[in-house]
DNA sequence: ATAATAAATGAGAATAATTCTCAACTAGGG
DNA sequence: CCCTAGTTGAGAATTATTCTCATTTATTAT
């Protein structure tokens, strides 16, 4: 059984054509997406899906820790599908967003759990600028 | 003149009592404030202060790079006056907040300029999980 | 397959944070 | 002191998210 589901499953709860709707669609876009992209989406699968039923079903699958979600400074929350962990790049001029990986990443967490004694689960990092595109046309 | 009316003024806006009683108040408090908390607190001063003018406020005040908002995973943000940059822990059990300082910080985020181009100007990171008392009750 | 049942859903109302509107006010320059 | 652009307060408006509840459905047991 695929995963995510099996997850569903193995909590107890039930496997309805729109949280496999959900599920999917996260998934394979691989994207972050706002609950409006992802509710328009399952509606090609489900056209009766109601809004409603996207927000609980993220909700869950963060329960299950399946999803995080992302501010990406707009009005409105991203989620995207958990994979390899990884930090985001946030350009304030065009928006874009690149995923960001390194091994200091990994030294810091390490530095928390240490020094701390804090026990990271999840993360939220973004870190806001100008992407090397946007740079160039501000004042250099 | 005191910083943050200094770059209001340099900026081209009004010294009003308002606007010095709210950057006073995060400035003193040097915690993480929601906006209710902070008018709350504004309106010991100036009892007529209405809620609008803390949110433009604010506004200015990250504009002006004097002030950051950060996420602690409730409905509504909380702002802190921008000191020494620093990244946050929260306890997902007990709700706490540390900061969390590191030379890692400083290295990731010089990777982040040579490896991606990307200049940051602002950073939000916080690293969820439990802190040291919660951790203990929960499996350990 | 059928029935029983707890869980899940959809529609729309409700809530809560934030933004907007606009007439009245005021800081600050001259 | 006067002028004026900038600022404010009150409340309406907007927007994202949550809630309510009658109806439907996935799952398990018969
Ligand atoms: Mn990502
Ligand atoms: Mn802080
Ligand atoms: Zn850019
Ligand atoms: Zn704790």
């Amino acid at each position: 059984m695929k995963a995510g589901l099996r997850e569903l499953k193995r909590a107890g709860f039930k496997l309805t054509p729109q949280r496999r709707a959900i599920l999917e669609t996260l998934k394979s876009s691989g994207k972050h997406m706002s609950v409006e992209e992802i509710h328009e989406k399952v509606k090609t699968k489900c056209p009766h899906a109601g809004l409603a039923t996207t927000y609980r079903t993220l909700d869950l699958l963060k329960e299950l820790n399946l999803v995080t979600d992302i501010n990406l400074g707009e009005e409105h929350k991203h989620y995207e599908w958990k994979r390899r962990h990884h930090y985001h790049l946030v350009c304030l001029e065009c928006g874009d967003v690149v995923e960001f990986r390194s091994n200091f990443a990994i030294k810091i967490e390490k530095n928390v759990l240490k020094d701390y004694d804090f026990e990271i689960t999840d993360r939220h990092v973004e870190f806001c600028g100008y992407c090397s595109r946007c740079a160039g046309g501000r004042e250099g």
